[in-house]
DNA sequence: TCGATCTCGGCAAGAGTCCTTACTAGGATC
DNA sequence: GATCCTAGTAAGGACTCTTGCCGAGATCGA
């Protein structure tokens, strides 16, 4: 919050800044496209491009441009900036991806995992997952941005395991784990908070309705993402949005925690605390025409439709993206919209934009902007 | 988030904007003191205050240091640069505050409210309030800050009637009504949020937990504000925090919206939908020895206890304050910890360190915040 | 074919800012 | 009255941004 202290350093930075940021966009130009765009003069451009190329971050390719007028010379990014790691795990399998500074997806691997999986088991494919992605990409990895399907303690990064909630993932801690295949900082961060991101980014900067948006995400898991003014709220320990817990409507109308009435109604894997999706997609396969099925339908709905007031109650959000297999399922988002219908204070609800990998999407974008900002500060340092 | 542009006058404001926020804290000092505050060196700020004294913002009072050495030429920001108001409007009166650029309370002015309010009656009193106390205050009113006790459009800033929730200040819009007194702008948000802000800035700037903190307050109207990285939540219309509706626990263990709870426990004023402090408070006095009090104090705690597990779900605070009449009282207080003991995850209580006026405390931070932002943009301007 | 035009990159000048160093002025202390 | 200490200012150096100008090279049109 402290305004930075005045001095000519400060304005050398700025200009090197808005520079690079030109070239991030746009990975080849001339000096003086590139005073146009960052809206600086030629000579201010030619400075900083001459600090930048002796910091070895900017070049000469060599080309020239065509057309009328005097030849330009046309620079770009040196190809070694490096790459940034996103990396995707969840119950099923790991993936890890290389995005360079221009946000093009340069490598990936991935590997498939057998249910159910065991921490070991991860411990050992996450490093070799991760660093097939990494040698398969040009340039070293500065940062890496892991998403999993687990609560994540905000200050370790380390996967929690809470009570009556199904720990898909398991025991794991990827800091350590990916910290000697990284230069730079190994950021965690749980799969619906990253796909809320990513919804976020797909909605467009100014959307209507600004940053204030819920993402519910009902599958084998529950979670829920909360974003206020463009932010994902983590809560003190990274425990937001981990509704399993949340008081709401039960069958026969009593209160319970989701997870229990879930529970109650049948609808979890044998023995486990996940969530039986076969289950809840066979009731919206029978429909309405089978009334236990749709009986059934209607509690899990109303419990939802519980979640969903105290998202409206406590955040206030413009919608409330459903997300997940059964929460994007259109028959269940209907049947809860019709539930929304009678509540006193009503939301708007609706799929997710971003359905391919979200939570990979949203990790995607982070990495690239740690990458960009590490480039940046890394050349403008001192 | 765009950076600013490299430039000179970037480095100019820059060096106001630091000179100026040290004579913000320390009204009267020499230029060298300035210099040591500031990390800027003795011209610099000799300059700047050249600049700030031709702008008619800073000027040399007379007076000259002692002590050996030369005399220093003692500075201070001229007295006019006007005042903010913080307005704070509840269904028992409103009271309004100017503070100077220093923080300084230089006036004030209040008028008790007979209940029930009436809308026309409180749209004759708040400007009436607020002309006393800007009549009263030295110089011109650059900001007003309100503080009103019902939930307010983010949009408009106009209050906003919940169904089945009391409408305590009423049907009103104190944005028109205040502009006319008011040079710029006026901000106005809920009480609770309020409340909040105050109780994060009591807490420290680098307190345990960081900025994530939860108040409920629990008084004539349920409110809640969620502080998340230092920031309240306001939602999208602004109503984050309302959690009349949120389902809880009722008696029996049923499911019911909070509000309704309330309701049938008996706990409300005549025919309103406003609790009822004087029951509640009757029923903690009874205590324990009362088997009927006692069981109807569980009830509503069990109920208050629902709202906590959807803040801890949704938003993982590192405490929650415990606001409000009935909400701070300590034997309440004690009742709903015990509960909490029994929840799968547990959230630490406390009762709010504010205690005096804490809704208008935080309107009064925001009044001189902004009080000063507008000195500093005014005078960096050119 | 040849000149006009256009564009890019670089240079020079001018203005302005910060910082360091050094100096002056004025008072208190001895 | 000499000495010391401190505040404020002046001078010089180093930099940066902007404006304006010029030359080089290529295209376009007559």
């Amino acid at each position: 919050m402290e305004p930075p202290k005045p001095s000519l350093r400060l304005l050398r930075q700025l200009s090197d800044r808005h520079v690079l940021g030109v070239l991030f966009e746009e990975p080849a130009l001339t000096r003086a496209q590139i005073a146009t765009r960052a809206g600086l003069s030629k000579p201010t451009v030619g400075e900083s491009v001459r600090r930048l190329t002796e910091a070895g971050v900017v070049r000469d390719t060599g080309e020239r441009t065509g057309g009328r007028g005097r030849a330009g010379t046309i620079l770009d990014l040196v190809p070694d900036l490096g790459v940034a790691l996103a990396v995707s795990i969840a119950p099923d399998g790991v993936r890890a991806e290389a995005v360079d500074v221009h946000g093009r997806v340069v490598s990936g691997a991935t590997e498939g995992l057998a249910l159910p999986t065991t921490p070991d088991r991860l411990e050992r494919v996450l490093p070799e997952v991760v660093a097939r992605a990494a040698a398969a990409a040009p340039g070293a990895v500065r940062v890496a941005v892991v998403s999993a399907a687990d609560p994540v303690d905000r200050a370790s990064g380390a996967l929690v395991h809470l009570p009556d909630a199904p720990f898909l993932v398991g025991d794991l801690s990827p800091v350590p784990l990916l910290a000697p295949l990284v230069e730079g900082e190994v950021v965690v961060d749980n799969d619906v908070n990253w796909a809320a991101r990513a919804e976020l980014a797909a909605a467009g900067p100014d959307a209507a309705g600004g940053g204030e948006l819920a993402y519910l995400y009902l599958d084998r898991g529950l979670g829920c993402a909360v974003v206020a003014d463009g932010v994902v709220l983590r809560g003190a320990r990274g425990l937001a949005g981990e509704v399993a817990h949340l008081v709401t409507t039960g069958p026969d109308g009593r209160a319970g925690p989701f997870t229990d009435v879930i529970g109650a109604l049948g609808l979890r894997e044998g023995g486990s605390t996940a969530v039986d999706i076969a289950a809840v997609l066979g009731l919206l396969e029978a429909g309405d025409g089978d009334a236990a099925a749709a009986a059934t339908l209607d509690a899990l709905a109303s419990a939802v439709c519980g979640v969903l007031a105290a998202l409206v109650a406590l955040t206030d959000p413009a919608a409330v993206v459903l997300g997940g297999v059964w929460g994007s399922h259109p028959a269940f988002l209907e049947r809860v919209a019709r539930q929304v219908e009678a509540m006193p204070r009503r939301v708007a609800l609706r799929p997710p934009a971003v359905r391919e990998q979200p939570a990979l999407a949203g990790a995607r974008q982070e990495a690239l902007r740690r990458l960009r900002e590490h480039v940046v500060t890394g050349s403008a340092a001192r």
